[in-house]
DNA sequence: CCATATTTGTGCGTATGTATG
DNA sequence: TCATACATACGCACAAATATG
């Protein structure tokens, strides 16, 4: 399927350079959206307006928009319009992970909210990465953090509940894990493993953070521990692919 | 929304110890398939069967299985049945990643084949990471990536034409990225960044990979570097997400 | 190719217990 | 204590996809 040119095809502006035409109108689209042509979030012009801009086939014109669709730079809705995405918020997963500090420091009004929480006992998965045995009470924490009013992920986190008693209402008012924990004497704690996945959102998730049933979600499982080691809190955090991506710098 | 007990309820087998009634039974189920009672992959008893078996209602064993499907641990299957996931092969992402040193190493029989390849131009995009101009020819290959038999990955790699010529027949030959630097001298080189997110499979990808359209996709954008932090090569690598799973240890 | 049984997916109604005011 | 709202669990029915002979 090795890809050539087009050699005719004179109908447009420019004269044909060896690239396929799609190509060009994809790398055009491309750089006018990053030189803030248009705004982020906005829509593009319809297809057809596109397709006579370039003076090419409307067809076209899709196979570009569909090039950048699938790089996450344009989502298309049907019977709606072409939009453009707004930048991925960058989430570096590193050993030292904090939420306000990541996201806030860049520039974004960050904010976190207890949505519920229940006391679960430890199922055989959550027991082996907490280190602690099946059927131990677990404090569960659902939350939900936002950046610029604009919710980035739900996590469920899960914390021993005889070592964090009344945890979840020092995080009710904290509003934050680090916090927390400070508050139990705990002032330093890092990321232990971080594995990540991806799934689709599903009714619960898609409410809490306000997307399409059906969208892309990336979905990490991590254990945080003390200066010691000892395992602290579990936690299955899912994030709305489309808002960040996740910075692996080794 | 603080979860409290089910008082009576006595129909079922064991009493009823305050715990939500489809958590007991997710947990049961769960901790049957890590005993390994089912095969990997294998069909798990109709929702009816496991409903008798329990005592319980079919809705409420959907919702154990919906919670253990959630978490990637079974899968339904509309018309056929609920099946066990096979588990995700972990793929850490670390400064020295090898996919055949990292796959090949966790025991499987790994494999790779050059889909395609094509001559192109720089987009602005990959010439700020490959620290070129833009336009600046690029060999692109499109590689698929498999172990025991099973696509785990197709991945777009772009290289400077003018550095690597004949690169794509070099590939061809030894299919294994580590090789291909070696032939043009470079004995060593690193994962500079990792950017992660996530998308649903299109018509293309979904029939590389082998996986049903609309499936979760992790997406990784990466650069490799040389031993001077010169840009190599530019990765966009798509995984089917339900296959493996992205390890992180900082 | 067709008919039929099986299995998951979906909807609605009912009973019961919890939370709130 | 009562009324209301909500969530869990149950029961029944049917749609849609799949398996089977």
């Amino acid at each position: 399927m090795t890809r050539r040119a087009l050699q005719p095809a004179d109908r447009s502006a420019d004269a044909p350079s060896g690239v396929l035409l799609w190509r060009r109108i994809a790398d055009d689209l491309e750089q006018s959206i990053a030189r803030g042509t248009f705004e982020p979030g906005s829509r593009l012009p319809g297809e057809i307006e596109i397709a006579e801009r370039f003076g090419v086939n409307r067809h076209t014109v899709r196979r570009a928009l569909a090039a950048l669709a699938q790089r996450g730079i344009v989502r298309a809705e049907r019977g709606s319009g072409t939009y453009i995405e707004r930048a991925r918020i960058p989430y570096p997963i590193r050993s030292r992970t904090r939420f306000s500090e990541i996201v806030g420091g860049a520039g974004h009004a960050v904010g976190g909210r207890l949505m519920s929480h229940a006391l679960e006992e430890a199922s055989p998965d959550l027991a082996r990465r907490l280190k602690l045995r099946p059927g131990t009470p677990l404090l569960r924490l659902e939350r939900l953090r936002h950046a610029d009013r604009v919710p980035l992920s739900v996590a469920s986190t899960w914390l021993e509940a005889a070592r964090f008693p009344g945890g979840h209402r020092v995080y009710a008012t904290s509003n934050s894990i680090t916090r927390m924990l400070a508050h139990f004497g705990i002032r330093n704690y890092s990321r232990k493993t971080s594995r990540i996945t991806a799934a689709i959102a599903e009714a619960a998730d898609a409410a809490s953070l306000r997307i399409a049933l059906g969208r892309p979600l990336l979905v990490v499982d991590s254990v945080d521990v003390d200066a010691d080691g000892v395992p602290l809190l579990a936690t299955h955090t899912r994030f709305p692919a489309d808002r960040l991506e996740l910075v692996v710098e080794p």
